[in-house]
DNA sequence: AATTCGTGGAA
DNA sequence: TTTCCAAGAAT
C-alpha cells in the first residue's frame, strides 16, 4: 500500500480545493439539512445518510424534524415514538443510538452538542465519518469526513488501486484528507467531494466533462477514470425459509410481538414468525408447535395467504404467510400484545411485516 | 479483518 | 433479471 505522502505528492492541494469549493457554492443542492448550521439538525441527517440515498432521507428528515424539532424534544422523547420515525429507513440501531447519544448529550453537556473530536466520536453511533461530518459542517474544524463518495472521487483523483472495500483504504484516505483539506472552508470542501461523488463523479459512467476538478485528475489524465475505484464483492446473502401467522383473537384483535433489544430489527413488531427446519414437517404445523411452545398458545391455521421474499444486506427471508386463529384467551405481556387494526398505526413494524399486514387485510400496495 | 446490521432504486 | 449500491458503525 502506498503511503499517503506518496498519494500527494506533487498534488496542487490549494488549486483543488478552490476549484471544489466553488463549484460547490455555486452548484450544491438545496437539502433541508443545510438549512442552517443547527449541530442537532446536522447530526440527525448525518445518521439518516449512513447507506442511505439522499432522495429517500428527504421526507424522513422532514417529518423528523416536525416531530423533534430540538435537540430537547428528541432526547425526551419516548422509545416508541422514536422507533416509529424511523419504520422504513433500516438500519434501525442507527436511531437507538442516536437517541441514547442524544439524551447523553442533554444530560451531560446540558443540551449542547460538544464540539471536539474525542467528546463527538464517544457519542454512541457516531464514527470517523460521522465524526468529521458533524466537526467540519456543524463547527468549522478541518477534519476529513471520508465516506464512499471520498473514497471514489479521491481514488480517482489520485489514481489510486487501493482496494475501498478494505478498512485500512479508509486511513489511507483519511491521511490524504488532512494533507489536502481546505482551512479556510473544510465545511464546503468536505461537502463538495461528496456532493461532487453524488452528482459528477458517479459510480459508473462519471460526468468528467462537467467536472471542476477535471485538471486535477489522474484518472482521467490516465483515462482509467471508469476503471476506478478497485472495490472487491462482498459475500452473497444467506437463504433463509420462514413462515408466520396473521392470528386474530377471539376479540377480533391481531396477535404481533415485539422483537429482542438487539440484533436484526432489535425491538420492532412482528407477526409471529419462525424459521422453518428442512425435516420439521409441513409449515403449517411448524407454526402451530411454534406458537404452543413459544405462547403456550392454541391456533387453527385457516388457509395460506401468500410468499414473501425479502432481502436484506446480509440474508433473504421467504416467509410463508398463513392466516390462523387464536384458540381461548391471550394473557398479553411486554413482548405480546393484541391491537385492532387501527391500533397498528402506532407500533413500528419493518417492511417484511407491513408487506404482510397489507396482504392479510387486502390492501392495496402503492 | 470480516460480519452484522435494511431498504428502495438505479444500472 | 440480477447486481450493486448509498453521506457507516458496532462487534
Amino acid at each position: 500500500m502506498k503511503e499517503a505522502n506518496q498519494l500527494v505528492e506533487n498534488f496542487q492541494s490549494e488549486a483543488f480545493c478552490d476549484d471544489l469549493i466553488t463549484w460547490y457554492r455555486k452548484e450544491k443542492r438545496d437539502l433541508p439539512w443545510r438549512l442552517n448550521q443547527d449541530p442537532y439538525r446536522i447530526w440527525v441527517s448525518e445518521i439518516m445518510l449512513q447507506q442511505t440515498k439522499v432522495d429517500t432521507v428527504i421526507p424522513y428528515y422532514e417529518r423528523f424534524m416536525d416531530k423533534f424539532p430540538s435537540l430537547k424534544d428528541f432526547a425526551h422523547a419516548d422509545e416508541e415514538s422514536v422507533l416509529k420515525a424511523w419504520e422504513g429507513l433500516g438500519y434501525y440501531s442507527r436511531v437507538r443510538n442516536l437517541h441514547s447519544a442524544v439524551k447523553e448529550v442533554e444530560e451531560k453537556y446540558d443540551g449542547n452538542v460538544p464540539s471536539t473530536k474525542e467528546e463527538v466520536s464517544s457519542l454512541k453511533g457516531v464514527g470517523p465519518y460521522t465524526t468529521g461530518a458533524i466537526l467540519s459542517i456543524a463547527f468549522d474544524k478541518p477534519e476529513p469526513a471520508v465516506d464512499g463518495n471520498v473514497m471514489r472521487v479521491m481514488s480517482r483523483v489520485l489514481s489510486s488501486w487501493e482496494d475501498i472495500a478494505k478498512p485500512k483504504t479508509r486511513k489511507l484516505f483519511e491521511e490524504v484528507i488532512y494533507k489536502v483539506i481546505s482551512k479556510e472552508d473544510p465545511s464546503s470542501f468536505n461537502q463538495g467531494l461528496m456532493e461532487l461523488g453524488a452528482l459528477i463523479c458517479t459510480p459508473t459512467s462519471p460526468s468528467c466533462l462537467l467536472c471542476p476538478v477535471q485538471k486535477h485528475c489522474r484518472a482521467f489524465e490516465e483515462g482509467v477514470q471508469k476503471e476506478l475505484p478497485v472495490k472487491s464483492k462482498k459475500t452473497p446473502p444467506r437463504y433463509v425459509p420462514m413462515v408466520a401467522g396473521f392470528f386474530t383473537t377471539e376479540k377480533d384483535t391481531l396477535l404481533i410481538h415485539k422483537r429482542a433489544d438487539q440484533g436484526l430489527l432489535a425491538k420492532l413488531w412482528e407477526f409471529p414468525n419462525v424459521e422453518v427446519s428442512e425435516n420439521g414437517g409441513r409449515k403449517e404445523e411448524q407454526l402451530a408447535m411454534y406458537m404452543k411452545e413459544t405462547y403456550g398458545l392454541d391456533v387453527a391455521i385457516d388457509e395460506y395467504v401468500v410468499n414473501i421474499q425479502h432481502v436484506f444486506s446480509h440474508l433473504v427471508w421467504d416467509i410463508t404467510v398463513y392466516r390462523g386463529r387464536v384458540i381461548g384467551h391471550v394473557e398479553e405481556k411486554r413482548d405480546v400484545v393484541c391491537v385492532t387494526k387501527e391500533e397498528t398505526e402506532h407500533y413500528a413494524f419493518p417492511v417484511s411485516h407491513q408487506k404482510i399486514y397489507k396482504e392479510c387485510t387486502g390492501l392495496k400496495k402503492k
